[in-house]
DNA sequence: CTCATATTGTTCGATATAGAACTGTACAGC
DNA sequence: GCTGTACAGTTCTATATCGAACAATATGAG
């Protein structure tokens, strides 16, 4: 995170935006992470599979990689931790033994659903500094951001 | 990272807005810090850390922590790392033994002015897919989100 | 059916990251 | 000069994160 660079003025502004972009992130995980930490003893990348699997059903592990954007090794440390925590278990898939898929156990399922609205009211909480417009025109930004490929 | 969370319209938006905030900057720092890496070998806390002392000159660890907003075991370990690699090195502060000032190495120098022109060419690349209002516009959203806290 | 290839997940090694407990140093008050 | 408190770093323990190398399984070509 460069911040005292002498660059063409394009440089400076780009700098300065991408600054504030990360800063922003940070300090909003800042405040939701280790809430979440000492309520459900959870980590964002932790809640982020519960969530998948409440929401979408057991899936195996390269889908959940795909939908909370890990690495496919990264994706078995934390289920690990889940699963040795009680809150996931792993199925083989009978039809392809490659596969396993991550069911919420009863326990995960009742961590889940008493982890998520905290989690969301506080986002929303923290997002609402911002007006509705201020909020629209940010994710407009952002997913045009998101597409942006070094050249 | 929620998605597809059943809640107010008030929290529907804010999570979808904070969830293209996360993924825009994941999908930028996914572009730049590979690129570090095997450009330079440099994770991006060891630039910051060889950024902040490049610009600013030597500092002491808890001054790094500030700059680059870790905490004081982190700066601790990036450091042991930049030292082994021959990029900085401590020296005790003769005036208040507790603490270790952090000085760039010649190596640490060199490496440092060869990696920052193109990872700042690199940010400025991917974000000016955003004109100059839109990069205005964004930092001053971020800037007001940064100020958010819990209730 | 067999073999080469692709796919899925795990393991390994390295780095980052935080908080808690700890060590060493400074300093103020007595 | 002692002593208690504050402060700077380190160590320890745990988790996350990635890429590379690996093992197991599936599948298509022949």
């Amino acid at each position: 995170m460069p911040s005292a660079y002498k660059g063409t003025p394009e440089e400076v502004l780009a700098l300065s935006t991408f600054i504030k972009l990360t800063r922003s992130v940070n300090a909003l995980l800042g405040q939701t992470n280790p809430m979440l930490q000492r309520e459900f003893g959870l980590t964002e990348s932790q809640l982020a599979v519960l969530e998948a699997v409440y929401h979408l059903g057991p899936l195996c592990q390269g889908e959940l990689g795909q939908k909370i954007l890990r690495s496919g090794s990264n994706v078995t440390t934390v289920v690990d931790n889940l699963e040795r925590n009680g809150l996931v278990r792993r199925q083989r898939d009978a039809h392809d033994r490659r596969m396993q898929i991550v069911h919420l156990t009863n326990q995960g399922r009742t961590v889940i659903a008493a982890a998520l609205p905290g989690h969301v009211g506080r986002i929303t909480s923290l997002i609402s500094v911002l007006s509705c417009e201020e909020q629209q025109e940010l994710g407009r930004i952002c997913k045009k951001l998101g597409t942006a490929r070094a050249r």
